[in-house]
RNA sequence: GGUUCUUUAGCUCAGUUGGUUAGAGCGCUCGCUUCACACGCGAGAGGUCAGCAGUUCGAGUCUGCUAAGAACCA
């Protein structure tokens, strides 16, 4: 628990370096703070006084990026804020090493390929180097593959963990998990058979998007479109009169495919034709031509072909016409090897000779060729760019192929949820609000079900198998599933309840579903996980729903709002209270950072070169939601912040300011008009910083807090330091100390969530315990020291000690040259509170003498005569 | 095409419920080795708040339109 009143702790020396420096604190300090348990969180406790946060894993096995800091850095920030305002922070960090980006890098990283159909090899050791040409990579079991994937990710999890570690996050590192480990496994697998118990969850054959590189189905989420060249074919169509129908499509190659044709109702051209049947050329195949709202007239020809499936919209078309399914795209990318049965002529099965088992890129050369030289080719291809799914991943179009899957109830085919979870939408404070609109723009535009199963190896496993009946064919029907104490299954390796393994793939025995859950339907589950969901309901009710989750806009259609989709399912409530969403890093140039442009920069570079609190200064100072330019400018400025907020601190301290100078109820000894001033605007930089923290607008906080730290070292300690030495007499030596010591215990509590090393090393000179420890300042202590105080003192003096500056700046003089006169003109309000302060003015101008007239506008310094410059010495 | 965001000093950004003369840092210019800090200190120059129209006693701020840029979704 944080201690709330200033000055209780066990009394420290004072013990201040000669030559404070930022160098090694990121080493020696994070070290202290995870030996002593800083950042522990206390299980024993109530939901009230915890702060949970749902971090998002990063995939460790992906590379390290500024961006993380950047992002981290916001979250740990509002973290560091809760602790000290004495919350229970539970803030734990993942690794989210389930999936293929795991698998891309443990394949490229060893030279190894999965074929599950391989037999387990339990001694098996990986090449040293992986081979270079891909055909002579190892070919490994599911199950070794795996184990490589496990090892791997616990390499790669430690590099980040160093540099979070380094970066300053407070994390609590006992709480580490991964997506990928047994009781992740567990609950995804609780979660599913939950959602399946509850109707949550289904199976269907329908038709999928699939990526015929990585052979697997892909959901709407994962889904880009890319803009790719094409080019429109034309060519007829022949109807039963013999009449010519001009279709124009991009892909000739799926004619053979063709199920339909379809115009929009309106359009006067096709009216006469709806409901004839017009047969295909070169396949010779009859199809009818049918009226639908989403053919657009003013697209190529106006009349579409419809094939099962060339795109989405075919299969709504599919859906909608109740029109036959013609597939001949392979999981493989191919067209299938056979005539399809639908071919009838001999004509039809000869031009499909000349195109079955290519893939679709050479198929549609094949067509294209055989139109041309029939002369049914009406002009030349003409070419376009026009948008094409791709798998975000992949880089071939995306086909759709018609196949058995799983799928969660996203309220994509329900309006119904769709509105209750716009609701729970509505339950969790965005910060920025208007980054909701993402997450109800995303909900509105669904059009499907999410569909979770894909045809990998690294993941979970879908926790199901198929009973065979007697012909050996599986009764999807009725899903055998396991017992919760069973869970983490893996069907591929144990036998169902009731069945022995020696039955897996008999007659009258079982399969077990090859496929493993989509890896955001375990990222998902991260409240459930972390939370401890299903194991500890005692736990898990003091964190859910958590406090915040931060995350970037870029993941809001997928990672937020499929945990949304889960915590809805499973426990009726949104998963979180506020939504914290970083922008992105952009390079200098404003450009999006990324692999392919090459202008990632490396994080742990700046970290050595400036410090972890000048990055994070960096990325504290950038508003939630708002893409950032990486600049290292900014970088140096925080750095500057930090060695001054050492330097300040040193002289301070060295002026004598201890614990016991600290304000702690009794202000009485504040007597003079400056420190009362200075105080009363700690008070309301407190207060400030407060709300700024309450809204979520750290990036105000730092700002206003650094501003109030550069006014009390440049101005405020230039004019205290003749009095704070004494000269003045032990009373005003009082109160000044009490005024330094007070704002010094304060600023560094307003800087600890932002400079968490530089705060630490300065607390630990003159103060026992960690400063992240200690209690976020409030006005309490100050209420006896502001009663009456004129904030404006101050600025006012600081003003007048700028002419002062400004007069020996433009004679060229030193700034310690003696002043023998000058006059400052005022309006009578200004000069009281020059009065106020007359005594520090005086010295820290080195004015022998000022003479204050009334006078309207603006405070001005006048008249100003210098003592003459001393001869400089003679060379020697 | 739809949704959302952005546009303020050379650069990067603040600017709260509309309220004196629009702020900061960097950069630039000039000066100062002042006993915390040269990784420093002091001073200075620099803006038609993208444009147009409106509401208002009063608009950087509110409304509408236009322009440019960005992101998300189709």
């Amino acid at each position: 628990m944080a201690e709330q009143i200033p000055g209780t702790d066990t009394p420290a020396t004072v013990n201040v370096p000669d030559k404070p420096a930022l160098e090694g604190l990121e080493e020696t300090l994070s070290a202290r703070w995870r030996t002593e348990g800083t950042y522990k969180f206390n299980a024993d406790t109530t939901r009230e006084q915890v702060y949970s946060i749902d971090t998002p894993p990063p995939t460790a096995s992906g590379s390290l990026h500024v961006g993380h800091m950047f992002s981290y850095t916001q979250t740990d920030v509002l973290a560091r804020y809760q602790r000290m305002t004495g919350k229970n922070v539970f803030y734990p960090m993942g690794w989210d090493d389930n999936g293929l980006p795991t698998e891309r890098r443990v394949q490229n990283f060893y030279g190894v390929r999965c074929d599950p159909k391989v037999a387990y090899d339990p001694g098996y050791r990986p090449p040293a180097a992986p081979a270079k040409n891909q055909r002579d990579w190892d070919v490994v079991s599911r199950r070794n593959f795996i184990e490589l994937c496990e090892q791997l990710a616990v390499e790669d999890e430690k590099v980040f963990e160093h540099l979070f570690s380094t970066l300053g996050l407070s994390v609590d590192w006992d709480m580490t998990y991964r997506t990928i480990d047994d009781t992740s496994r567990a609950v995804s697998q609780r979660a599913f058979l939950a959602n399946l118990a509850s109707g949550d969850a289904y199976m269907a054959e329908a038709p999928t998007l699939w990526d015929v590189t990585f052979r697997t189905a892909v959901a709407q989420a994962e889904l880009e479109d890319r803009e790719m060249p094409g080019a429109y074919y034309r060519y007829p169509f022949f109807a039963e009169d013999g009449t010519k129908v001009f279709i124009e499509t991009t892909r000739p190659e799926l004619l053979p495919a063709c199920a339909g044709l379809v115009a929009n109702p309106d359009d006067e051209r096709y009216k006469p034709l709806f409901g004839k049947k017009v047969t295909s050329p070169l396949f010779g195949v009859e199809v009818q031509v049918h009226p639908h709202p989403l053919a657009k007239p003013d697209k190529g020809s106006g009349i579409a072909m419809v094939c099962t499936f060339g795109d989405l919209t075919d299969v709504t078309w599919w859906r909608e016409l109740q029109l036959p399914t013609r597939a001949i795209i392979g999981r493989d990318g191919r067209l299938l090897g056979e005539t399809p049965e639908w071919i009838d002529t001999a004509e039809g099965a000869a031009a499909y000779a000349e195109v079955a088992g290519k893939t679709a890129f050479s198929a549609k050369e094949a067509v294209a060729k055989m139109l041309a030289e029939a002369g049914l080719l009406d002009g030349e291809p003409k070419k376009i760019t026009h948008p094409v799914n791709f798998f975000e991943k992949g880089d071939k179009p995306l086909e759709v192929v018609t196949s058995r899957q799983w799928y969660i109830r996203n309220g994509g085919r329900d309006e119904e949820r769709r509105a209750r979870l716009i609701r729970r939408g509505q339950e969790i404070d965005f910060h920025p609000a208007f980054m909701r609109s993402r997450y109800e723009n995303w909900i509105s535009g669904l059009n499907g079900d999410w569909l979770v199963s894909r045809q990998r190896f690294f993941g979970v496993p879908v926790p199901v198998w198929y009973p065979l009946d007697a012909s050996g064919e599986p009764d999807y029907d009725n899903p055998l599933l396991p017992s919760d104490g069973q869970l983490p299954v893996d069907p591929a390796a144990d036998a169902p309840a009731g069945y022995d393994e020696s039955q897996r793939g008999v007659p009258g025995g079982f399969i077990g579903d090859a496929d493993v859950l989509d890896t955001w339907a375990t990222s998902s589950l991260t409240p459930q996980i972390v939370g401890r969901w299903s194991r500890d309901e005692d736990f898990y009710a003091k964190v859910f729903p958590f406090d915040l989750r931060p995350q970037g806009h870029d993941i809001i259609r997928t990672w937020l709002f499929s945990t949304a989709v889960r915590a809805d399912a499973l426990h009726g409530t949104a998963p979180w209270k506020h939504a914290a969403i970083s922008g992105w890093i952009l390079d200098p140039d404003r450009k999006k950072m990324s692999k392919s442009k090459g202008n990632v920069v490396v994080p742990t570079d700046v970290l050595n070169e400036f410090g972890a609190d000048a990055v994070r200064y960096w990325a504290a100072s950038a508003k939630l939601g708002a893409d950032t330019a990486y600049e290292i400018a900014q970088m140096k400025i925080g750095r500057r912040l930090a060695i001054k907020l050492l330097n300040a601190s040193k002289f301070v301290l060295n002026l004598g300011a201890t614990e016991a100078n600290v304000l702690a109820g009794d202000a009485s000894v504040v007597t003079n008009g400056l420190d009362k001033s200075l105080l009363a605007r700690l008070e309301q930089v407190v207060g400030e910083a407060t709300r700024a923290f309450e809204a979520y607008d750290y990036a105000r906080a730092l700002s206003i807090a650094e501003s109030f730290f550069w006014s009390f070292t440049d101005d405020y300690v230039e004019l205290v330091k003749d009095r704070a030495y004494g000269a003045r007499g032990e009373a005003e030596q009082a109160s000044v100390l009490a005024a330094l010591a007070t704002t010094l215990d304060s600023v560094l509590r307003l800087f600890a969530p932002f400079l968490p090393f530089a705060t630490e090393e300065v607390w630990g000179w003159w103060r026992s315990g960690s400063v992240h420890r200690a209690a976020w300042p409030t006005a309490e202590n100050l209420a006896g020291a502001v009663e009456g105080a004129d904030t404006e003192v101050l600025p006012t003096v600081g003003l007048a000690l700028g002419g002062i500056r400004k007069a020996k700046s433009e004679a060229k003089v030193k700034q310690r040259t003696e002043v023998l006169t000058g006059v400052v003109t005022a309006p009578e309000a200004q000069l009281a509170r020059l009065r106020e302060g007359l005594g520090d003015l005086l010295a820290a101008g080195n004015a022998r003498d000022l003479v204050l007239v009334a006078g309207e506008g603006e405070l001005a310094v006048a008249e100003v005569e210098l003592a003459p410059a001393e001869e400089p010495a003679p060379q020697a």
